[in-house]
DNA sequence: TATTGGCACTCACGGCCCCTAAGTGCTAAC
DNA sequence: GTTAGCACTTAGGGGCCGTGAGTGCCAATA
């Protein structure tokens, strides 16, 4: 096990690193951060955080860089996070205000984080979850299109439109509509597809064409719901740090652009330190993302955990600054939703 | 005025430099191209072209390259673009399939559209245009928050929620769909705000607070289908030819993500050549932009010209290619809505 | 008058050399 | 376990130079 003189100089390492971009050596090292040592003993420190590689040298004889390791166990022994600045935490207050229109609220939310942490910035809308069928509306819009409309209490409602080739009465829409709403409301979304298996049998044959293609609709609005939205704002800082990639970061806006691949990954994550999950470099396993970290947290609407937030950049990125951003916004979000 | 030759000159130049990304000097473009004449004679012309702005020297004793002006000059000369190749045509008519759902195939479209240039592609959702509404929907959600539905013939469904603080009963609430319906359905979007100025007054002195939150929400939901949506496509692209930048990128992705900038700009945008509208470099007036060229051609729903689609990327583009592809595009995307 | 060959001149760029600064690992002494 | 000292490595910057592509100008030509 190493000491703990030794994972000091590894968090210094980090931290002088993320500060000056610089491969930092022993000399410098004692320079800035005063351990009691000489810069021989620090050298002895740093072969041993090499062999288990924790840090490397870029090219021999030049200081040395955290891996992806390296950023790891330094996020996983970040005791406590820099506290917001004062001047954060007022735009963070005045930029987040209540409105009732969903999309807006969260369109401000990732402009805000993304401005906090200058990095890239991700809102999920909320998911299913255990989130109930408030409503279900069913819209003639044409003779032979039908809007359906899918009002969740999570605060989203979904729209989709279907063909009826063969024209509709409106009074068979009323009765699908009731019937529909009599079968599913206060169910939740999750058992929607159970609850819908039968549905089309209680209906006349000559309606079941009619019948199935809402119900297929009203599925595919429900998985819509599933499979979830993002909002992005911050691209821009991406090609701010672009020193901080070996390559181009064609292969990062490409994957960001690939919303699928995000989303399953922050779905995935788990909040470990204060509260916000964090996944380094390679660890997200997605080819474009190797030189990028990724950090979310989760918020809440009305006190069930709904959908997450977070920010991506560079692997050299201010882990504690962008924690702390992190959580702050999520928990103003999660109190401004619950409002 | 310039002769012909030269004109033929600027157009080899930009020809050439699009080709190679290397200034073209006047021996290389006798050799490539046969004009009939020496190096000589072409360097005349060449001087004729930068006393004209047409082309720079980047620095003394190297080719040259175009100007803004050197591209608008070869744009508003082209007389034929270069048709699309047989893959391109069957590539459109394979990806882009007509769906009920209007989001989904705009979506289609502007992945297909990035896919075919290499830059990044836009498409502009349906303006209100000559749209009319179709119908106004008022959906009760809780006890204090109505969703407004506003069902327009241009496909669009613009879904907006207001706040209720006194609450409200359902009767007022259908009170009021049936009035908005009567006073609105069929007419034109742009007339609504001036249909409903007096709207609230027909009601009882004690309905007012709702009636006028409603019309307030309504109005809101027609302007955001004024201030129309966006959606992108191939901001990697970008990057892979960031070498087309003096400076970073970073400029170009802050001015994607102020959509309102760019939505103003192509709706500002008149066809030109070929039915296609071009803004190169600064002509677009937007600092962000200064180094790339906008080109957009409109597309049509059920026959009206509803809202354009386009591309963005360095000026140093491929504009004849870029041209034909937009305009296949944007025919074919009228062709599938008409269906 | 338009075109051409010839010529002197200009520079960006790449290669080469060399030096310096920062850093390293190792060893022997404390 | 820590330290001082030392020999060694190397990226990066500066200076120097040759080359090649290109230019503008001018006098001769058709």
């Amino acid at each position: 096990m190493l000491q703990d003189r030794t994972l000091e100089v590894l968090r210094a390492i980090v931290q002088d690193y993320i500060n000056t971009k610089e491969p930092v050596g022993s000399k410098t090292l004692v320079d800035r951060h005063n351990f009691g040592v000489s810069s021989a003993t620090i050298r002895n420190d740093m072969a041993l955080l090499e062999e288990e590689e924790l840090i490397v040298a870029p090219h021999t004889s030049s200081g040395r860089v955290p891996t992806d390791k390296g950023y790891r166990l330094f996020v996983d022994r970040l005791s406590e996070v820099k506290p917001l600045s004062n001047a954060e935490r007022a735009a963070i207050e005045t930029l987040l205000t209540a409105s009732s229109d969903l999309e807006d609220t969260l369109a401000k939310t990732v402009r805000l984080l993304s401005h906090l942490t200058n990095q890239v910035a991700m809102v999920q809308f909320p998911t299913l979850g255990k989130s109930q069928v408030r409503n279900i509306e069913l819209l003639s819009i044409t003779d032979s299109k039908v809007l359906i409309l899918l009002v969740a209490d999570n605060g989203r409602i979904e729209q989709h439109m279907i063909d009826t080739p063969g024209g509709y009465e409106l009074d068979d829409l009323a009765e699908i509509r009731a019937r529909l709403n009599a079968a599913l409301a206060g169910k939740q979304l999750a058992s929607v597809e159970g609850l819908l298996a039968t549905f089309v049998d209680n209906f006349a044959p000559d309606r079941r064409v009619l019948v199935s293609r809402v119900v297929n609709g009203l599925l595919e609005s429900v998985d819509a719901n599933r499979t979830e939205k993002l909002l992005l704002a911050g691209t821009g800082n991406l090609a701010r740090r672009e020193n901080d990639f070996s390559g181009s970061i064609t292969p990062v806006l490409d994957a960001i652009e690939e919303q699928v691949v995000l989303l399953r990954l922050m779905s995935e994550m788990q909040s470990e330190q204060h509260g916000v999950g964090v996944r380094i470099g390679r660890e997200s396993g997605v080819v474009g993302l190797n030189e990028t970290s990724l950090m979310v947290a989760g918020y809440e609407n009305h006190g069930a955990e709904v959908a997450k937030l977070g920010v991506l950049g560079p692997t050299r990125m201010d882990y504690s600054g962008n924690i702390a951003a992190i959580r702050a916004v999520a928990r103003y979000l999660t109190k401004i939703l619950g409002e």
